[in-house]
DNA sequence: CTCTTATTGATATAGAATATCAATAAGGAA
DNA sequence: TTCCTTATTGATATTCTATATCAATAAGAG
């Protein structure tokens, strides 16, 4: 099924990039609205994932947290501040050598990890 | 408010224990019921988030998973195999140093972080 | 044993994300 | 440009996980 450009992808993908980077389902929804008051939130949802899939946006997956959008694609990780929810860009290189060293123990295939910080943001101190 | 003893918190902790470790809330229930059929699913739910507020078994998230819970307490990873879902403990040291490189740049308050591996288990290769 | 109240369990509720499906519109072909 | 196929939309229903509500029950101190 060849993909097709629609008004609502592109306003979707523009919403994720103005919104602080790390907008969730229902901020988008919110912030599309305002331009565009029809759009539908089943719309919203599914125009994300279908980003997310082509490599356009990056979907951020938080421990008991709704989803996220990030428009920084590249590898990198966050933090949660525990006091005001935000969630903030890690500055740090990439922890490199977690893979092997599970791999000679017990025989998995290593795909991938993720690292997630919790802590409180300088804003909130 | 004293916590009280009852025959519910015990079958919940004990079934815990036998499930391989990171059973979810709806397999506990399931597990419980063959033996104690009036047990409440809310019970269930309940128990789970109170022992181990208590310290006497450790909650799991897993992002996009349902919670699971651990009868191992002390600090350890987890795996999770892509094909048959299921989470695997970790043999590896812990990862230290990691709150330092982030906390210099920022100015955050550093809490904790959580490593979250995905890959293929020795049984499904 | 008695009494206070923590706990139970049935049920309702909340929240996030996906599924359904008729109506619409993107975009290739003529 | 016009026609046609079908991907996409948007209202709505549904699924799933977890918590909230509340009358009935029972733990356990006195
Ligand atoms: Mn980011
Ligand atoms: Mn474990
Ligand atoms: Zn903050
Ligand atoms: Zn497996």
């Amino acid at each position: 099924m060849k993909r097709r450009n629609t008004i609502q992808k592109e306003l979707i993908l523009n919403a994720v990039k103005r919104l602080h980077s790390h907008a969730t389902a229902e901020e988008v929804y919110a912030e599309i609205q305002k331009e565009y008051p029809s759009i539908g939130k089943a719309t919203v949802y599914r125009n994300l994932k279908l980003l997310s899939e082509d490599g356009q946006i990056k979907r951020i997956e938080f421990p008991c947290e709704s989803e996220r959008f990030d428009d920084t694609c590249s590898d990198h990780y966050h933090i949660k501040c525990e006091k005001c929810g935000k969630i903030f860009d890690v500055d740090m290189d990439l922890v490199s050598g977690l893979t092997d060293k599970i791999k000679d123990k017990h025989g998995f295939t290593f795909n991938s990890y993720q690292i997630v910080f919790k802590g409180i943001c300088p804003n909130c101190q």
